[in-house]
DNA sequence: ACTATTATGGACTTAACGGTCCATATATAC
DNA sequence: GTATATATGGACCGTTAAGTCCATAATAGT
């Protein structure tokens, strides 16, 4: 039962996914709601009728990106060799970016920063992102210790804390310029300590 | 030979640093010329005549608040009776603001995220900031080794990035709404990665 | 063909932004 | 007291922000 009417001139889809890049490139403030309509590719109409606001459109782009960036890591860590394989290939993901022009960074890291402490509705948003963020990490340390390559004696919870902080950290290490060969000591230091 | 003309009826120090509290809990788009002149309390005129800009005042304001940590940080690093316990209160006072309602985090961390991948003049303020604590960190290390407290035998250059990096996850964390007994326990796992 | 429904373009609104300008106030040096 | 120099209050400016409104366009079902 298709509602009659006027077909949308955009994909709401793609529409979405460049909110997201444009977003997670300059964050909320600084992300224009003209900036939004170029990228997203549709009038000043559409797009409140759509999403009704910018702040509603960013509550958006918080889950589409966290759905995304979660599945993404379930289905690495479910096609790893091992533990210790799929959280050194997190680790060196998370500084691949230190070569490059643009810096993005993560985008919920980005957001706790500009926005978790005078926004409660991003904060939410933010906690639920993590939370399913840190179920993945939690799941590899947990099959980590089964598979006996963890030598820390640390609680999983710990662990799972402390991959998640040094992510945040190794983030502002690179957008605030550091070199890739000091992250890459700066990874195997992070993983000697847990492996 | 003191100029003639109208004496201040602002004082120029105090409006500097009510300037950095400002800007340290709201970041840089989101505190408004009108914030500033309210905390600061003077007019536009002499806003405008003494900083210059909003922008020159930032870049101000990280100067002034990099300077006061950087020595804060080394008056404790001399008076502590070692590296490990400097290091120790170093964390504990980063996550210190877990219990408090508003968490400012540390300016510089913030300023990073918020700024440092489209505005150079404030990348390279940051820089300066940043190199400044390092060395502090490091002559903190670089003791803990003659002490002899240092069980880790990665470079001190490694250590301080660790260090640093740590810090700025542990900021993170803080922002996210990790509690205090969770942030101990990384606290506990860091330092005995290093000393 | 007509109707109901949704989509779109563009004019419009209100408020806030950073910043400028100038007349006036207030001090020192002579 | 007068000249000089700086400080201040407040009006003003152009731009941009987010968001509203309405007339019009384009479809599906009848």
């Amino acid at each position: 039962m298709m509602k009659p009417g006027r077909p949308r001139e955009f994909d709401s889809e793609s529409a979405l996914n460049a909110a997201v890049q444009q977003f997670w490139l300059t964050g909320y403030e600084a992300t224009s709601l003209q900036d939004l309509l170029g990228v997203m590719d549709l009038s000043k109409s559409s797009f409140y009728q759509t999403y009704g606001s910018k702040h509603e459109l960013f509550l958006r782009s918080i889950a589409c990106y966290q759905q995304a960036s979660v599945s993404e890591l379930q289905k690495r860590l479910d096609e790893s060799i091992n533990s210790k394989n799929f959280m050194l290939h997190l680790l060196e993901n998370t500084i691949a970016e230190a070569d490059s022009k643009y810096k993005k960074g993560c985008f919920l890291v980005n957001t706790v920063n500009e926005l978790a402490g005078r926004d409660k509705a991003v904060a939410k948003a933010l906690a639920t992102g993590f939370s399913n963020v840190s179920a993945v990490i939690r799941e590899a340390i947990i099959r980590g210790k089964k598979e006996g390559l963890i030598r820390s004696t640390k609680d999983t919870d710990t662990l799972v804390n402390y991959i998640i902080s040094n992510i945040s950290g190794l983030r502002t290490m690179v957008k605030s310029g550091v070199n890739k060969t000091e992250l890459n000591s700066l990874v195997s230091l992070i993983m000697k300590t847990v492996y």
